[in-house]
DNA sequence: TAAATACGGAACTGTAAAGTTCCGAAACTA
DNA sequence: TAGTTTCGGAACTTTACAGTTCCGTATTTA
């Protein structure tokens, strides 16, 4: 970023101005595996302290890395957390090993595993401390969504394969179901501050989740 | 805070150090009328500019009040955020005059009003960007916002009186289906930024609160 | 082996905002 | 009417942090 740099010293350089050859082969290489100790530094840090509340030079430390380091890479707080949101969501969807029960209830209770539980709150905590950053930077596309994307596809995947097999009315509404979980959850942890443990979501599952998809009304469409 | 102030111009208070005599009843009155103009500045900037994006100086111009007077009154920001956000919940509940359709359905609907759908937008868009404030300071006490307490409230009203006209089991979950309403609400506003319209809160009805509530099965306690 | 670029670390600069103090004027009390 | 507290407004101080620059060292290519 502007390396327009008007140095006097070296005039033998004026003729090469509109050559244009960065020669990118030269010197110490860039060491990527540093990219991902920052960002990881930074989603640790926006989960317990917010966008305001980070610091580069707290994530610089974090990531024991220097902050030019970090700058050379990013070249603004907001690119670097844009970016970290982005790697935070890379998904590691294991859609060959669904769970396979036999039974709706059961599938979903099983994707419930303690690790994902514990990330999923953490990105929970992310988002919440997002906050002003949100309203100066419209995020990515589509709302903003897309952290909980990974879950909320499994899911689909699951409601889905139970309607198929004949559990449920062909038209129940899977997009509305699948968003009354993630809702319930996120709002469970991030204003509630209650776990959202398998205890509570037996109960949601059983109290409105099944009832909702056995429902033999033609709800209307629903699609936002 | 950090009121301690070692000063040691006057001796002569040391004597009564001990007396706490403020002796209100001496100068100009305090306009208590100036209280409520610089909350609601305070709730205006905060909708559209979150907790790091409000400063003192932007409510202090909004109120057409001085900073002298601002901090007369809450000693910090974070006090008089904490103020703004218990003025901006203070219920009007009119539980006199409740809606009475005849149906739940038509009667949660009614509660919509397009006021109230307005202000709850405005106190989202507040609750979304306190972001880091709520990681910094807990807010108020049981963990919770009380944000949603009003609503939930009549909501929880309106569906007992359901309840009671045989609508539904008795054994229906009237706390997990009202966690449903503003779980749902807050999720659409703060992480997917669309609204709480008429048109969605229908399909929620009509799609999951209504068949949950029907449901013959006795779902498990859910008590938290 | 020399030039170029990377690294962690630290010092530095510039700016924005929290909080304080002072002003002249207004309002209240003894 | 004199002393006290309020008001809006503005100037001021202090602090925190984004972003830049420089250092000594390590790594890579020509």
């Amino acid at each position: 970023m502007k390396k327009i740099k008007t140095e006097t010293s070296e005039q033998s350089e004026v003729v090469e101005l509109l050559a244009e050859k960065p020669t990118r082969t030269l010197g110490r290489k860039r060491d990527h595996t540093r990219d991902a100790k920052i960002l990881e530094a930074a989603i640790d840090i926006l989960a317990d302290a917010g966008f305001d509340g980070m610091t580069m030079d707290m994530v610089a430390a974090k990531a024991k890395a220097g902050k030019a380091t970090v700058y050379r890479r990013w070249s603004s707080k907001a690119e670097l957390v844009q970016e970290a949101l982005t790697w935070m969501n890379r998904s590691h969807l294991e859609m060959e090993h669904l769970p396979d029960t036999g039974t709706l209830r059961d599938d979903l209770l099983a994707l419930l595993k303690p690790q994902s539980i514990e990330e999923g709150e953490k990105k929970l905590r992310v988002i919440m401390g997002l906050g002003s950053f949100l309203q100066q930077v419209e995020l990515s596309e589509e709302g903003g969504i897309g952290i909980f994307d990974s879950w909320d596809t499994l899911n689909r995947e699951l409601i889905n394969r139970s309607v198929g097999r004949g559990d449920f009315p062909a038209h129940a509404d899977v997009d509305l179901a699948c968003q009354v979980i993630v809702s319930m959850a996120a709002f469970r942890g991030l204003v509630l501050h209650k776990a959202f443990d398998r205890h509570f979501y037996a109960t949601l599952i059983d109290g409105i989740l099944l009832p909702a998809l056995k429902n033999p009304q033609i709800a209307s469409n629903n699609k936002d």
